[in-house]
RNA sequence: GUGAGCGUAGCUCAGCCGGUAGAGCAUCGGUCUGUGGAACCGAGGGUCGUGGGUUCAAAUCCCAUCGCUCACCCCA
């Protein structure tokens, strides 16, 4: 969290996530009394102070949703992956994978990390000064290690879902069974971890292509203890996922999947002050129907205008002549494959009405 | 916080051991006055990130500074 003193000595902490936040929406407008679980979305930016790398900016964007309310049932924590899977589906963004895990509870955690501290500090000397002083402040996070060397001593470390209790242990087989049942495939990563203490049971992350070494795009778990925590009522549970929107964006881009934004539709090619005003008129009327137009505000050569859609990337060009004004009768062109038409007005707003429907 | 790399035209970049800045693409104009994409010809566009130093001379060498990128750390 980055917190400095303002203009006026003030202390000032920009927020890095949103979860806890949401949390204490819950608590104030007392959601607990709503009938069901409280399912929460929100989109806004948040902050770090470290340095930028790839897809990891100071001021960066999540679209994040939780599930709050007395049931912990895995079939929440497989609606919540299951609708994330969707979104990204929707948004494009291919080849990801899914991780979960589950890192237990207040009950059967601690003994987990007390087993690992003991075994890490057996083989402390095969590890690389960061993991080393992990070992005492949160050893847990020596799991996520990148440090090549290490590999081999961290998968000999004893894993978690090996110690689990029964009723944890139930959880994470139940949520599996539940992925299975909509048909949502994961893999199992027993390395991923949560630093801090109110996360319980279920972590899950999902990865993407094309980011370099932050290839998270989205994170998410229980963390049943953290309404209680933050003096809201007993007993509440809590799952959700925070997606890094630039991360997504980056992903979508790279894969070349991204939606083409709705372009120029009509070039309107007009020729001679004479044509003009028919030309203006016919403009204003294909905006109205939702049309976006490009006119040229000066009179240019025709061969010039026509260039002018293509570069611009219209789909027709509407060709307003003096021939035209006169009649009534426009030319529309599809730039495409060069194939024109001549319509009378009402004939070519429905034409492009049905068009534009495609 | 740590480490590495990079700032030259709108974009991508070249510029060897110092000698007053170049290409491709893009833009604009012409060949081409009612039918686009091409080709050819031409044009515009730069305090070489900024400040200082060395030098007859700095985009080039030195120092500082700002910004960017990637990775580490951190990841609530």
């Amino acid at each position: 969290m980055y917190t400095f003193a303002d203009r006026d000595e003030e202390s000032v902490s920009l927020r890095p996530e949103a979860t806890a936040s949401v949390c204490r929406a819950y608590i104030e407008h007392g959601m607990h009394t709503l009938p069901g679980s409280a399912k929460l979305y929100y989109v806004g930016p948040m902050f770090r102070r470290e340095r930028p790398q790839k897809g990891r900016y100071r001021q960066f964007y999540q679209i994040g949703a939780e599930v709050l309310g007395a049931s912990d049932a895995p079939a929440i924590d497989a609606e919540v992956l299951e609708m994330l899977l969707v979104l990204f589906n929707r948004a494009g963004l291919a080849l990801t994978t899914l991780s979960i895990n589950s890192i237990g509870c207040k009950e059967c955690r601690p003994i987990y990390v007390e087993l690992l501290r003991e075994e890490l500090r057996k083989v402390k000397d095969a590890l690389g000064p960061d993991s080393q002083r992990r070992i005492e402040t949160n050893p847990l996070r020596v799991l996520d290690s990148k440090v090549p060397e290490e590999q081999p001593v961290i998968e000999k470390l004893p894993r978690i879902a090996e110690h689990l209790c029964s009723a944890c242990r139930q959880h994470f087989s139940e949520l599996k069974d539940e992925l299975n049942l909509r048909h949502i495939s994961y893999e199992e990563n027993w390395r991923l971890v949560r630093g801090l203490d109110y996360y319980t049971r279920t972590t899950f992350e999902v990865t993407a292509e094309g980011l370099g070494s932050q290839n998270a795009v989205c994170g998410g778990g229980r963390y049943d203890g953290l309404v209680e925590l933050l003096g809201g009522p007993a007993g509440v549970k809590g799952i959700g996922f925070a997606i890094g929107t630039d991360r997504a964006i980056l992903s979508i881009q790279d894969s070349g999947k991204a939606p083409n934004p709705p372009g120029l539709a009509v070039f309107v090619a007009w020729m001679g002050m004479k044509a003009y005003p028919a030309a203006v008129a016919i403009a204003k009327k294909l905006r109205e129907c939702g049309l976006v137009v490009e006119i040229p505000a000066e009179e240019m050569k025709f061969k010039k205008s026509l260039g002018l859609a293509d570069k611009l990337g219209a789909r027709y060009a509407l060709i307003v002549g003096e021939d035209e004004a006169a009649s009534g009768v426009f030319t529309l062109k599809r730039l495409a494959d060069a194939e024109q038409k001549k319509l009378s007005e009402n004939d070519l707003l429905e034409y492009l009405e049905s068009e534009k429907r495609q």
